[in-house]
DNA sequence: AATAACGGAATGAACATTCATTTCTATCGA
DNA sequence: TCGATAGAAATGAATGTTCATTCCGTTATT
């Protein structure tokens, strides 16, 4: 059927396209006014759809939040993990993060606010919980990994090495988005320096 | 007057015994269920007061917040900074300084708890703020002095420094809140000299 | 008795969610 | 090729709920 009309894709209302669009607007006002802040008709404005509309997609806000924090969750280690070749020595795999991370935080703002304003936190399943859990795992091995080849130092539980690395470059960024100071090239390689000096001791 | 009853003091009903047992109440319950998550009816109950009551000694919840918010903060940085013997080595410092750190987590979880959960943040006023930036400036200035005199590493700017141990401290104890651990003196010992190792290259 | 403090039901605003109605799409008979 | 139509999709005003704040009858103090 319809063998004459397919020279033009717009027909289909195409089911995606405004799933797309409210996760895309609800990851731009979530960032900025948190979950809370955010009312549902508001985030229907935004994404260019009725308040109904929404619910079509999404059973409630609750599961929209949901839905946002697996995906960015996927998208974000997918990011900073993927494709780190085996040839790096550590300190050149821990600088790739490094700046991967960094990237993150200016090339996909709303996601990365997103993500760490906790707002979001009382929201989330035991979906979500899971998946967060299974994406630490394997950095876990990993910081264990270079533990015993003695580059890590190995007076630390490698948690508890994760916990430090990962919560000071959180507050480095925040302190910069709070306006306490701006960050050059030189502040970020210093402060990854830094970290490398926790790591190895 | 009152020359013969004042062998008893529980007459007065004291205007500050209310107001304290309400701020009390409110780090209790703000700690658990976050500013927005308790309704002033809750916080009233808790308080053993009546819902209106509230209204009579602070003008608003914000400003039950905001008085809250200073009042806890001024009692950490006393808690922190105050009585730092000049006698002591940078190193020795630092230790103490971090070992009040975790004792205020641990002997006032609540307090803590209230600063940590960035919650507050969208009622906080000027004035707050203000305050909370005076409070971090003698810091910064102490990370400077050491910083000239050789101890901490140079190549890092302090508030970036700063930015840097206090988030790795923060992350370390809310991950063992989230359960991901528990942290045992040998942990927390190790943490800190890995934050030192930070700070000193 | 006069005054101040108190309590908690009542008020109104803000919000998440629903639902009656409208708009769109694609199929089909002519 | 076209117009009609069924049903899916979309809408946004209406609904019910939750909450901060107010108000006034009650209780305590002097």
């Amino acid at each position: 059927m319809n063998s004459h009309s397919n020279t033009v894709t717009k027909t289909r209302p195409r089911i995606k396209d405004k799933r797309t669009a409210i996760l895309q607007a609800a990851l731009k006002v979530f960032a900025e006014g948190g979950v809370n802040g955010v009312p549902m008709p508001a985030l229907a404005e935004q994404a260019g759809v009725g308040t109904g509309t929404i619910y079509r997609y999404f059973s409630s806000k609750e599961a929209l939040v949901n839905e946002l924090f697996r995906e960015e969750k996927l998208s974000l280690n997918r990011r900073l993990y993927s494709n780190l070749g085996k040839d790096l020595t550590p300190r050149e795999s821990f600088a790739l993060v490094w700046e991967r991370m960094v990237a993150y935080t200016r090339e996909a703002p709303a996601s990365y606010r997103f993500m760490e304003l906790q707002d979001h936190r009382p929201y989330l399943d035991e979906q979500s919980r899971t998946m967060e859990h299974e994406a630490i795992a394997p950095i876990l091995d990993y910081y264990r990994r270079l533990q015993e080849q003695g580059v890590y130092r190995k007076d630390i539980r490698a948690e508890v090495l994760m916990a430090l690395i990962w919560g000071a470059f959180v507050n480095l960024i925040r302190a910069e988005r709070d306006g306490l100071f701006s960050l050059d090239q030189a502040d970020i390689d210093a402060a990854r320096d830094a970290c490398w000096s926790l790591c190895t001791g």
